[in-house]
DNA sequence: TATTGAGTTCACAAAATACTGAACTAAGTA
DNA sequence: TACTTAGTTCAGTATTTTGTGAACTCAATA
């Protein structure tokens, strides 16, 4: 029989826009609805079948999607003595790995554009000067993250 | 005859690199060679041309990514008097408005975030605290951006 | 008026992505 | 040993995304 989880409209809502937001960030469909149940159901535990019936994704979809959110550690699972199924969960106690990453990128955008700056050509000084200024905003930002989390 | 702008080894390698940092925040291919090309290039304003014929694209290729980097505000392009051609740049003087894109879609998942909070179930407390503790390090952070810049 | 230059449009091809079903595995259960 | 549970793998399909060529527009020469 059906093990969907039972959610509210206002979850189901919740649930389909974090989709879209995590799509935006590059992450395929699948994944995304997968991290959105996650972070709504009232359950933060939820099997293999109930991620696949409640989302309606194909058993292989499904398999897919947890394999690839398990490799880039966006989810992990537990197991529960006598009972062989695994229990998928979003570890929000690591959020701040998760922003390390964000903060990753932005610091290899902001290196990349220091060699740009580097290189430039001493003439076009009016767009090495604003390129800098914009550098050093993210060096600002990157800094407060540095200082509060790292 | 061929107008294909001299780019040293040094600046092609950049231009890759920017560009496929560029396609990390989805942007199309050709639309991330030819901003990458506008930073990277000594001249700051390039023509129709020179753009196609610098990175290797199609004209129809070429002519569809300027006319969507221009719709997105990514590009502008000025005139020369005596002269048909466009010539396109990188308007760097208004990278607040980019920044500003970007914190508002940070602060969209603040918000959505929030708003799964504010309707989770009081049964897992330590889920919702963490929840609310990663949010609150979003809202710290777009405070900077907002104190600083907006 | 014909030609050239500077693109634009569009229908289609190619490539990359995402998803599916069917067959398979491996551990536990009857 | 046969069956069930809990997935995994894989080949192929469906969908989406990108890029292409050919034909077209429209203004500015010649």
């Amino acid at each position: 029989m059906s093990e969907k989880i039972k959610l509210t409209k206002e979850q189901v809502e919740l649930i389909e826009q974090y989709a879209v937001m995590m799509e935006q960030t590059n992450l395929q469909p699948a994944m995304a609805k997968i991290l959105a149940l996650l972070n709504v159901a009232d359950e933060t535990e939820l099997s293999f079948n109930q991620i696949q019936e409640t989302l309606g994704l194909s058993k292989s979809g499904t398999s897919q999607a947890i394999t690839h959110l398990l490799a880039t550690d966006r989810i992990e699972y537990k197991t529960k003595l006598g009972d062989r199924k695994r229990y998928f969960y979003v570890p929000v106690h690591k959020w701040k790995d998760i922003a390390a990453r964000h903060f990753a990128g932005l610091e290899a955008y902001m290196k990349l554009n220091q060699k740009i700056l580097a290189q430039r050509s001493k003439k076009t000084k009016e767009f090495n000067d604003i390129l800098k200024e914009m550098t050093e905003f993210l060096s600002a930002l990157y800094k407060v993250y540095a200082d509060r989390i790292k």
